[in-house]
RNA sequence: GCACCGAUGGUCUAGCGGCUAUGACUUGAGCCUUCCAAGCUCAAAACCCGGGUUCAAAUCCCGGUCGGUGCACCA
């Protein structure tokens, strides 16, 4: 039996929104393409994205590279943790996770080669658990996709298996255009590349996919946000930690749910207000909409607070598409170590601070000629010192194993005192990333249906998907009501008058009618306009609603404007 | 990566060693037609790939690819 899955598929191949990559060689799991009805489709969601984050939060999108060096994944974990030991059965042929099985016998599994652990599993008897079977070496499988930049093969380059990584590492010039002010963010949209084990479930999950990633700095200390009074009435789906224990999820205004302590904090439920606030507009149902707090253990150990936003699928279940974490300083830190720059803003305090600090001024005319090489080393050796070992006849310090003793007389020993105006902080970021090809299938999922339509007495079956017409691919159709031509003549002018507004319009005149608007409805276009005689006498045209099939004479004066009007704003409803 | 199941026009499908490979829908050209796929004429379009068995393979066998399911994986 069909599942919605299958049915939607079929629509979506045979329509040309999604097809198989590389089909005329047989294809290959894990790449898809989007045909023209589509990408047309991607580029709308797409558009809603940069609409809420870029232009309305002034997150600026920027756009790196796809392939990163080395050092970018060995700053974020990639390289290191990036893939997974797996060990088969020789019997059973099951796999496992190798460093699972030795997790008793070595402290850190973590930090051993692939044929170190091969080792340990040989020398301690370890077998299958499922079978007793022997099992096989271990091999390492990581899930980036490796290459080499420029010839020889000495560079590593990596295919980027997030988009993060991107904001990230442009974040000193980010803070420089963003004028030194938290908090800021950088948007991207783009490619993605992780060389899944096995991929299936269509577009859900690929080798090759689209995010749409927020990198938003944040001082660390001020996780309010002064637009939270907007969104705080907002009721959504929440299932909390608790509500997973218990098995139930709550339906609870975001204010009371920051109150309560259950989204960490303003700055975060923010961001899941925008997301919901975003999967509403291109479409995703309310009622198939939840966002599931990461479990303790299922969090990054890094990770302040995480939620993902999930999507019920008829066949797949609840499906994460968005996952929105307080990811602190982890990845700031972790490029700072490894690029050896500091990665910091430098904070303002309301008021300067007044401190009063000790000053140890050495007497360099004298320490400089008798210690001469290591005369900057006893300096900064000196700064650190505190008070109680600066009070002796002889200040007494170990430089480089030698013990050296220095009269105190030439050291200066004072306090100062000075205002301090700020100071150099780690942002904290939030990471609101959006799996945009999981999105699309969700929206078609939820706009496809099948229904009985009555005409004159008998049933007849229609397939419609209600998008919302923003994201409708094809947004209008410009229809003769028979193929006469001079009912073609004022189509073809309609049809260039909407195509000047921008509206991507198609004309069909072949068959009949009813077959027309079937087409259409099988691709969502909203509104289909249809020329009939009486247009020639009195100069309206019928507007047909896709959803309602309700039809109204509207004047030819203005159509596109007023259709323009009815895709971005108004309802059919309210317009007629 | 392992196991099981499947693969025939754009889509769904018949076939179960022997044909010019069913049928429907769809699509294209035209006729007819004053608003919701069903009239008429004509046309286009398929056996996943490679090997083997056989006089003969879409059909049987083996391998691969793709799809589905289960296991594992999914920061």
């Amino acid at each position: 039996m069909a599942d919605k899955y299958e049915k939607v598929l079929e629509l979506a191949k045979r329509r040309g929104f999604l097809w198989n990559s590389f089909e005329l060689y047989g294809g290959t799991a894990g790449f898809y393409d989007y045909g023209p009805l589509g990408a047309m489709l991607k580029r709308r969601v797409e558009n809603i994205w940069r609409d809420i984050f870029v232009i309305n939060e002034g997150y600026y999108e920027i756009e790196s590279p796809t392939i990163g060096i080395e050092d970018i994944f060995i700053a974020s974990g990639h390289v290191g943790g990036f893939s997974d030991p797996l060990t088969e059965c020789q019997e059973c042929h099951e796999a496992f996770r190798a460093d699972h099985l030795i997790q008793d016998i070595t402290d850190n599994p973590d930090t051993l080669s692939a044929d170190e652990v091969s080792g340990l599993i040989k020398s301690n008897n370890i077998i299958c658990p499922e079978c007793k079977g022997a099992l096989g070496d271990v091999y390492e499988f990581n899930l980036m996709f490796k290459t080499n930049i420029g010839p020889g093969g000495k560079r590593a380059g990596y295919l980027r298996p997030e988009t993060a990584q991107g904001m990230f590492v442009d974040f000193p010039r980010l803070v420089k255009f963003y004028r030194d002010h938290l908090p800021f963010g950088a948007t991207q949209i783009g490619k993605t590349y992780r060389n899944e084990i096995s991929p299936r479930q269509g577009v859900i999950r690929l080798r090759e996919f689209t995010q749409a990633e927020a990198e938003i700095f944040i001082d660390p200390r001020v996780k309010t946000h002064p637009g939270f009074s907007e969104v705080s009435d907002i009721k959504l789906t929440l299932f909390s930690q608790e509500g997973q224990d218990t098995g139930k999820s709550e339906i609870i205004t975001l204010g009371e749910a920051v109150q309560k302590g259950t989204i960490a904090h303003e700055f975060l439920a923010y961001c899941i207000a925008r997301t919901h606030q975003y999967l509403l507009r291109v479409g995703i149902s309310p009622d198939k909409l939840r966002f599931r707090q990461h479990m303790k253990d299922e969090m990054a150990h890094y990770a302040a607070d995480c939620w993902d936003a999930e999507i019920l699928s008829d066949r797949f279940g609840w499906v994460e598409t968005v996952g929105i974490a307080d990811r602190t300083d982890y990845d700031l830190k972790a490029h700072a170590r490894q690029s050896e720059t500091e990665l910091t803003v430098y904070v303002p305090y309301d008021k300067p601070k007044t401190v009063t600090r000790l000053a140890v001024k050495p007497d360099m005319g004298v320490l400089g000629p008798r210690f001469k090489g290591k005369a900057g080393k006893i300096v900064s050796a000196l700064k650190d010192l505190k008070l109680k070992d600066l009070t002796g006849d002889f200040i007494e310090l170990t430089i480089e194993d030698e013990k050296i003793r220095i009269e105190k007389e030439l050291v200066d020993v004072g306090s100062v005192t000075e205002e301090i105006h700020g100071e150099n902080i780690v942002p904290h970021v939030i990471e609101p990333s959006f799996g945009i090809d999981r999105i699309i299938y969700s929206l078609l999922e939820h706009a496809y249906f099948e229904e009985e339509v009555e005409v004159e007495g008998k049933k007849e079956p229609r397939i419609v998907l209600r998008l919302p017409p923003e994201v409708a691919p094809v947004q209008a159709a410009v229809l003769p009501l028979l193929t006469k031509e001079e009912l073609i003549k004022p189509a073809r002018e309609i049809t260039e008058s909407l195509r000047k507004k921008g509206i991507l319009t198609a004309y069909d005149d072949s068959g009949t009618i009813g077959r027309r608007y079937r087409r259409n409805d099988e691709i969502g276009t909203p509104y289909s306009i249809t020329i009939d005689y009486q247009t020639l006498d009195d100069c309206t045209v019928t507007i047909r609603d896709r959803d309602t099939m309700k039809q109204v004479r509207a004047p030819l004066e203005g159509i596109a404007g007023n259709i323009y009007d009815l895709l971005y704003s108004g309802s059919f409803r309210e317009w007629c």
